[in-house]
RNA sequence: GCGGUUGUGGUGUAACGGUAGCAUGCAAGACUGUGACUCUUGCAGACCGGGUUCAACUCCCGGCAUCCGCCCCA
């Protein structure tokens, strides 16, 4: 290929075709959120660093896409939706009613290496409902998770989501090591599905977990399966801490349909932000990485300069979800073809054509001859553009007031006359 | 940041250390008002740089890009 300037890495271009597929899946999230009360909303995709670096270290702050400095302002675009509609929460949040549920679809950017379902620049539905500590508030954000794959014909046996408590899975682990021990070893729980059971003690002792304790981690994490497997904690005996995120969890899972949700105490998120509840959404053959993924996040509002707020949210890429769709042929179905192709018959009937096609523009989408090709090319184009009908403008016909209208999948042809169409 | 894969017309592919072929696409034409079938003609290609060789698309090295994975995943 020899070409001089080249998209760049990470990023995709969307022809006409991709574009109204990617549109759909957009307008499908949509309107599942809007269905839950939620409401759209939409804001610049540059930042400030310094908003973009609140919430997070240095490591986050290398994958930002940072703009050339212009006098004082260091800038940068978004890598996620959550910060820049807190952002706009917070600026707002004294006259605002509770609960505030707001959702953006918009494109975001990260630095990183692209692969199979991830991108540098790509797209997320990001829902966020502010101002609710309830269970119901999770339950909802979880169910529009579900309603936006089943809006795509995706059923409990395409998808699944895990599920867990951060405050049940730290409060059980306080109990076997200290606090600043904790966020390593939730690293290590994160990534357990990945590796052997071996290199996972070993990783453990590492730190410096006693054998008789990692035992105790793993029978925690090996706690996996249908709700009902709850239970199982509560033999655990947990304490204060764990035994709240086990109600929030239980009570969570009341209001969500059973056949999608699994509980996974190994699932951690590594996100550092969230407070309660954690989930996310994955394929059930286990191909791809996460669709969605969300929880709660309690004190990011107040980390932002708002009032301490109770919040919850979650986002679904496209990126990941489209790589599925295509999987199990539930792509949206997309037309980008006009009603009516307008063929001038010759020169002298032109200006008749363009007068005809503005008037069918009242009511249609009209596509006509800008080559000035002989007819019998028109209708090879009309045809590779899908167009339905065929409006054929000849003297001969005008002479009569009339035209002649092509259905091209049938080949029925009739004569209206002009005023008429 | 690390590892692997692959780089031939717009797209998909073939062969070969010695003339780059096929399909599709695009354009024009084959009864001067009728397409989705057919035919003709045309357009259009070796990622970049270096090395080996009489000769490199082919072999070697480097870069770049690609896809896949690792790290990471807010």
């Amino acid at each position: 290929m020899n070409m001089q300037y080249q998209r760049i890495k990470g990023a995709e271009d969307f022809y006409p075709v991709e574009l109204a597929v990617e549109k759909a899946i957009g307008d499908n999230l949509r309107e599942q959120a809007r269905k839950f009360g939620f409401q759209e909303v939409n804001m610049p995709a540059i930042e400030t660093i310094k908003l973009l670096t609140a919430k997070s270290g240095e490591q986050v702050k290398e994958q930002i896409f940072v703009l050339e400095k212009k006098g004082a302002e260091e800038l940068g675009l978004r890598f996620d939706l959550t910060v820049p509609i807190t952002r706009m929460f917070v600026s707002k949040q004294k006259e605002l009613q509770k609960p505030v549920k707001w959702f953006a679809v918009a494109p975001m950017w990260r630095y990183e290496a692209p692969q199979a379902g991830r991108l540098r620049e790509f797209t997320q539905l990001s829902v966020e409902c502010f101002g609710s500590d309830k269970p119901e508030a999770d339950a909802t954000c979880i169910n529009i998770i579900i309603a936006c794959m089943e809006s795509f014909g995706l059923t409990s046996k395409d998808i699944k989501i895990k599920i867990n408590n951060k405050k049940l899975l730290e409060g059980l682990l306080l109990e076997l090591v200290s606090k600043d021990k904790l966020e390593d070893v939730v690293r290590i729980i994160d990534k357990s599905a990945k590796i052997s059971e071996i290199e996972f003690m070993q990783e453990l002792k590492k730190i410096g977990v006693s054998e008789q304790k990692i035992e105790v981690i793993k029978k925690i994490i090996k706690i996996q399966g249908p709700p009902s497997c709850l239970a199982n904690i509560r033999e655990l005996n947990p304490k204060e801490l764990a035994l709240q995120g086990l109600e929030e969890l239980e009570n969570t899972l009341k209001f969500v349909n059973k056949e999608y949700v699994v509980v996974d105490l190994s699932i951690a998120r590594g996100l550092a932000y969230y407070t309660g509840n954690v989930y996310e959404c994955f394929d059930r053959e286990g191909k791809y990485r996460a669709l969605a993924g969300g929880g709660r996040y309690d004190q990011l509002v107040e980390l932002f300069g708002g009032e301490a707020t109770p919040a919850t949210g979650f986002a679904i890429g496209t990126a990941t979800l489209t790589l599925l769709l295509k999987d199990k042929g539930l792509l949206p179905k997309t037309s980008i073809s006009p009603d009516y192709y307008v063929a001038p018959v010759d020169e002298k009937v032109i200006p008749k054509a363009m007068e005809i096609a503005s008037k069918l523009r009242q009511k249609f989408s009209v596509d006509i001859d800008l080559m000035r090709r002989k007819l019998a090319k028109q209708f090879e184009y009309a045809n590779s553009v899908g167009a339905k009908k065929i409006v054929i403008v000849g003297e001969k016909d005008l002479a009569e007031g009339k035209v002649t209208v092509r259905e091209l999948a049938t080949g029925k042809e009739e004569k209206i006359s002009v005023d008429k169409l």
